[in-house]
DNA sequence: CCGTGTGGGATTTAGACAGCATGTC
DNA sequence: CTAAATCCCACACGG
């Protein structure tokens, strides 16, 4: 079938697709076209990766449009709503109109509206519905990309109600869902009453083998030669192998799999010496400079270490990495800059970076609940291998998994190979996931009684796939019970049906896309300094808290049932004994940042800090130390199981605190055992956390106005990574923490200095960059900001940094550090 | 005395979504 | 209940 013999699609798009060298149809394609998709026709496609799926989604969102609608296309994650949105923009010629909403990169509402085809993560969508987005309702044309993540337990839940909410609300919708081979496609599109289309088909071949000894057994019965000298890497012989291999007069790239972040680091370490001795004088000199952009990112050894592999020709890939490392990286790599990356699962389900050859090194990752080594899913393993064969540059892909033994490859072949990958299942009925759900499904109006619920409900996968019909009803109502207690809904029972609706509070937090136990955590922390000695009696009246830690439990997969108490908090307090409460009870904590900062961190919005060994004990004496500084009880050390949650909430307080503190960034990394990534992503989420908190501590009644604006100056000095002297200087457009700190030492304090100082000390501040001083005393609104002719006063970049790297501890003064 | 090598016990362990506007004369 | 690479430190060795 040829791309222009298709009718619906908008004029000259079949010949476009012609002219980009799609002569015909691939298989799964044709097969897609056949059920319908260019005719408004719902379908579920589960293909291999790189099989043609966009396109399938594609001919479906443009025939959509042409038809007079609109079309929205979910990812899962930020990364690909960029690289989608890239992909869609070439049908601008054609007159279509591309847009994007993820949390960090957003357009305005109105604008969205206008255009034809939005890209957007799961959870924006659903923020989107919740705050009745208006062209919610205008949407004809809706794509899942990667529908099998519904089986994920934490983001699953969220794909499969926004997914049920948005088929509610526009009954004619056409659903294209788009899935990986899984064991249960035909659920799938069961439940989105949709046509299936299946296919192992690929445009490349892809051939997947496991290597031990001297040869790669694969999967089709040929066998490579790949000898391994004694005391020789495995890893290692298979990407010089692949190296110097060349077709179309190139070797080929090798993507490593491996199981941990520092797997990653060495085995990139160790490929360098590979791939190094195999780079042309021009690559070398390109990849120095790649590696200087590199270090110009952070100047954190994460960052040291990526630059001196890079320039090897290798590197790694992880979360650790800021995203600036990680896109360089994956340019580099689709440039054959980088001739191999080691890389953790970041790259296996993010954006497009084949390589010829996959190698999964480690099959087998640490899961604490489990106990052990955990072998991956299958599903997993077909992603990483489904990495391999690069369209356009190589013949064919190759995936090797590694073999100690003969013993091993036999079981690579019968776990991995030969296997069908998992069937997908959903995870909804689990409480942290209820929980929001149903404070959201109530708040929007989507249901109005429990019955309504329950009934919209019914339109999940979950209710598709279970032979349990009580369980969801169950696990409903002790949620309910729980929205309840903590004043999120309101419920009303009478005769025989029971109305539900959602407060002013409950609206709130349902908008402001928190989950209701964090909402809860952070306004039971908020009144504890509104009513001083009341505050007890205060947080009993509202706040109830899970008491045996049903949310620390991730695997809660919809097996077993929920099994919570719920406990007034002043129970908790008498029973936790005295000592740790004692200030709190007999005056109102003073505000300060380390208290709110943890306030947010131990909130189930916020992924814990591993607590390593030796920590235990340095954050528990930080407890006492600061014991007035906490919004709420803490936990007792001796008989509160909540105690080691609540110091690794305290250490990632810490992190705040230094981090606002001016500590720089490979301290900090240093200090916390984190990535620059790691570190963003932290301050990202407690500035999110915060700003939501300002809301509530406004919306509610009975907190004070003085809280607000502490809370407010905190989340600003996450915001900006500095002190409180800094927040007038640092709101200045490309004055940083670093140029803040150095205009501060050369006495100029404030946005109002700048437009009055003498420029020669500005730019001998700004250590003589007169470009960047100009730009900045423009920014500042300085009225003549032209620095022709003024030389820059040396005497004032001495100064700098004096007090920059200071240890925090909270009282705004710079300490001798922390080995007192 | 000190740098270097060795061995065994201890330590550590993947990923990543969301909102939203502030200060001034 | 399950692993394995790496780190850390003590200790031995040789110059």
């Amino acid at each position: 079938m040829e791309p222009s013999s298709l009718s619906g699609l908008p004029a000259g798009v079949g010949e476009a697709l012609e002219a980009e060298g799609v002569a015909e149809l691939y298989p799964p394609q044709e097969a897609a076209v056949d059920a319908g998709v260019v005719d408004g026709e719902s379908l579920v496609a589960a293909v291999p990766t790189a099989s043609g799926k966009t396109l399938i989604a594609e001919l479906a969102m443009l025939s959509s449009i042409e038809r007079g609608g609109k079309a929205l296309y979910i990812v899962p994650l930020r990364a690909l709503a960029s690289e989608k949105k890239a992909e869609f923009e070439r049908w601008e010629e054609f007159g279509v109109t591309v847009g994007v909403s993820t949390g960090n990169y957003d357009s305005d509402g109105e604008w969205l509206a206008s255009r034809d085809i939005i890209v957007a993560t799961s959870e924006k969508v659903d923020s989107l519905i919740r705050n009745g987005a208006p062209w919610i309702d205008d949407l004809t044309c809706v794509v899942s990309d990667e529908v099998h993540l519904v089986d994920d337990s934490h983001r699953g839940p969220t794909l499969e109600v926004t997914l049920a909410k948005l088929r509610k609300v526009n009954p004619g919708l056409q659903t294209v869902a788009l899935s990986a081979t899984v064991g249960n496609a035909d659920v799938i599109a069961n439940w989105l009453d949709a046509e299936l289309v299946e296919s192992d088909w690929r445009p490349i071949e892809l051939r997947t083998g496991v290597h031990f000894g001297n040869a790669i057994n694969f999967d089709d019965g040929s066998q490579r030669e790949v000898p391994v000298e004694r005391g020789e890497d495995q890893t290692a012989r298979l990407v010089a192998d692949a190296l110097d291999t060349e077709e179309d007069g190139q070797g080929g790239s090798s993507l490593v799999f491996v199981n941990s972040r520092r797997n990653a680091e060495s085995s990139a370490r160790k490929l360098g010496e590979v791939t190094a001795p195999r780079l042309t004088g021009d690559e070398r000199d390109r990849l120095r400079e790649l590696a200087e952009e590199i270090r110009g990112v952070s100047d954190t050894d994460t960052s040291e270490d990526l630059a001196d592999a890079v320039e090897q020709g290798s590197a790694f890939h992880h979360a650790g990495l800021a995203s600036e490392h990680r896109s360089l990286i994956e340019d580099a790599f689709r440039d054959r800059l980088i001739k191999c990356v080691s890389a953790t699962p970041t790259l296996a389900a993010g954006v497009n970076t084949p390589a010829r050859r996959v190698i999964v090194r480690d099959w087998r990752r640490y899961d604490g609940e489990f106990g052990g080594m955990k072998p991956l899913d299958v599903l997993e393993v077909h992603q990483m291998c489904g990495r391999a064969g690069r369209p356009g540059l190589d013949p064919y892909g190759e995936a090797v998994l590694l073999a100690n033994d003969a013993d091993t490859r036999e079981e690579l072949f019968d776990r991995y190979v030969w296997a069908e990958a998992e069937p997908v299942r959903s995870k909804l009925a689990a409480e942290p996931a209820l929980r929001t759900h149903v404070l959201a499904t109530v708040a929007s109006g989507f249901a109005a009684t429990r019955e309504g619920l329950l009934s919209f409900l019914d339109n999940t996968l979950y209710a598709t796939q279970t032979d349990d019909e009580g369980r969801l009803a169950a696990v409903t109502d002790t949620v309910l019970d729980y929205l309840e207690v903590n004043g999120f809904v309101d419920r009303d029972r009478e005769g025989g049906s029971e109305s539900l609706a959602a407060t002013g509070i409950g609206h709130t937090v349902s908008r402001l896309y928190l989950d209701p136990m964090s909402a809860a955590e952070i306004l039971d922390g908020l009144r504890t300094v509104a009513d001083g000695a009341d505050a007890g009696a205060d947080a009993a009246d509202g706040a109830f808290v899970p008491a045996d830690g049903a949310d620390a439990d991730p695997g809660a997969d919809g097996d077993e049932p929920g099994f919570t108490t719920y406990t007034r908090a002043d129970d908790e307090e008498r029973d936790a004994g005295a000592e740790s409460n004692e200030a709190t009870q007999s005056e109102p904590p003073a505000v300060t940042p380390l208290g709110l900062y943890h306030l947010v961190s131990r909130t189930p919005d916020t992924y814990e800090l591993y607590l390593k060994s030796g920590d235990r004990e340095e954050y528990t004496e930080v407890c006492y130390e600061r014991e007035t500084e906490f919004l709420g009880d803490v936990p007792s050390e001796y008989e509160d199981v909540r105690f080691e949650d609540w110091l690794a909430a305290l250490k990632t307080a810490r992190l705040l605190e230094d981090w606002a503190n001016e500590v720089d960034e490979d301290r900090i990394a240093e200090r916390y055992g984190v990535g620059p990534g790691d570190i963003r992503g932290k301050v990202d989420t407690a500035e999110w956390l915060l700003r939501a908190a300002e809301t509530l501590a406004r919306d509610v009644e009975g907190i004070d106005g003085d809280v607000v604006v502490q809370v407010r100056e905190a989340r600003k000095r996450l915001e900006y990574g500095v002190r409180e002297e800094l927040l007038d200087l640092a709101g200045v457009r490309n004055v940083g923490r670093k140029r803040a700190r150095r205009l501060y030492e050369a006495g100029i304090e404030s946005r109002a200095d700048l437009r009055e100082a003498d420029k020669a000390v500005v730019l001998g501040a700004l250590r003589g960059r007169e470009r960047t001083a100009e730009r900045i005393l423009e920014n500042a609104g300085r009225e003549d900001p032209s620095l022709d002719g003024v030389d820059p006063d040396r005497s004032a970049s001495a100064a700098a940094t004096a007090g920059a790297d200071a240890d925090g501890d909270g009282d705004g003064q710079a300490s001798l550090g922390d080995f007192g």
